[in-house]
DNA sequence: TATTATACTGTATATATATTCAGTATTTAA
DNA sequence: TTAAATACTGAATATATATACAGTATAATA
């Protein structure tokens, strides 16, 4: 992150203002009436140095296109409050923004080991675990998992939900919850398998 | 707060995910693609019912110019204290100290409804429901049940957690969701049964 | 029965807004 | 000392957006 002038400050201060003032983005003539600009191309050039420094980003295009990236709250929670992720068929369940459908306040000695993030489930292939379509699994990331564990893995850039069980040093089977999916053999040498965490409690809502 | 429908429930929802995902509201056109509506007014009409309901605001003109209008939010009282009641064959789920097993802090908007107590469930007669045995089940104290509720019902001594079903006037059904397990069906007026109260959501540390 | 609320499609438009271009001036780094 | 970054004014414009208007249809309510 670069250096951030007093001027660029200013305007960083004024749209994160109109945001808690309003509920969204300023636009450029608003950011000029509230600092006194006569030009909105003043508020743009401003806008402008503050993505390129990484203070936010713009959308092209949109009105009030502008989000406040926040460096401090790098990744997950440092307090009570989880993210929730969508499990999505393609690609690895990050914790980048995009991905995260809101947050949830709990504690954080919720469930018996603390955890990272929840993760929304699709689909029923852990239907006989007690695991339903919607339901928010709290995720501890780790790849310290061992058999009869519900694990969240990745094969390529598909991320699912399924029991671990080691077969033989090479081998690993991901075992589903439900007679009408298949179970999926891994071979760990010639296949792309990672291990994202371990589930470590549930929640429901409804 | 006025009744939400299952609609203006969408919309709202697809605003807050927006605003998470973006860090901006969306406009009219962005409501309609995310939830498949062909014309601006769909959105339109919702957004204002949710502004006459009083859950969003909207300001006149301003592009994006909605926000969430977050009533829960007055409680300061976020560490609030649950009672975890057993389930237990005979005798009433009551408050009494006697039964209470432990006490959870959990936040009081922490499910879609308020709640009264967790109850720690006994047996699979709720396993294709997703609720399995020694899962805590948010139980809101209320005998406004509707079909297709998950109700803790009280047979003469006996507490069950059960689907809900009326099939006439003086008959109710209790239905297990599991194949192994009988359906209960209740004579109102010859037989001692009370609806203790009704599932608003599911937690489960494992 | 009429009325209101809900839930949409489809078209149109005034205006809100981002964004470019043309300047001016000062400060900082190579 | 030359370029690049900062810090603005001022005008112009394509388009993004809110919003009104005209319909259709169904369910709930009085």
């Amino acid at each position: 992150m670069k250096e951030i002038t007093t001027q660029q400050q200013r305007v960083l201060d004024c749209i994160q203002i109109y945001i808690n003032k309003t509920g969204f983005p300023p636009t450029r003539a608003n950011i000029c009436k509230e600092l006194g600009f006569k030009s909105p191309n003043s508020a743009e050039t401003h806008l402008r140095a503050l993505e390129k420094k990484g203070f936010i980003s713009i959308e092209s295009g949109a009105s009030r296109g502008i989000s406040i990236i926040n460096s401090e709250q790098s990744d997950i929670n440092d307090g009570n409050s989880y993210p929730v992720i969508g499990l999505v068929a393609a690609g690895s369940p990050t914790l980048a923004s995009e991905n995260i459908e809101n947050k949830i306040n709990c504690p954080n000695d919720f469930f018996n080991s603390d955890f990272d993030y929840f993760l929304k489930v699709k689909g029923l292939s852990m239907k006989d675990a007690g695991i339903m379509e919607d339901d928010l699994v709290a995720v501890k990331k780790t790849s310290d998992v061992k058999n009869g564990d519900i694990i969240i893995a990745r094969m390529d850039d598909e991320v699912t939900l399924k029991y671990f069980k080691r077969i033989s040093p090479k081998f690993v089977e991901l075992v589903a919850a439900n007679d009408d999916f298949e179970n999926i053999k891994v071979d760990l040498e010639h296949q792309n398998f990672v291990i994202e965490g371990k589930s470590v409690g549930l929640l429901r809502k409804s």
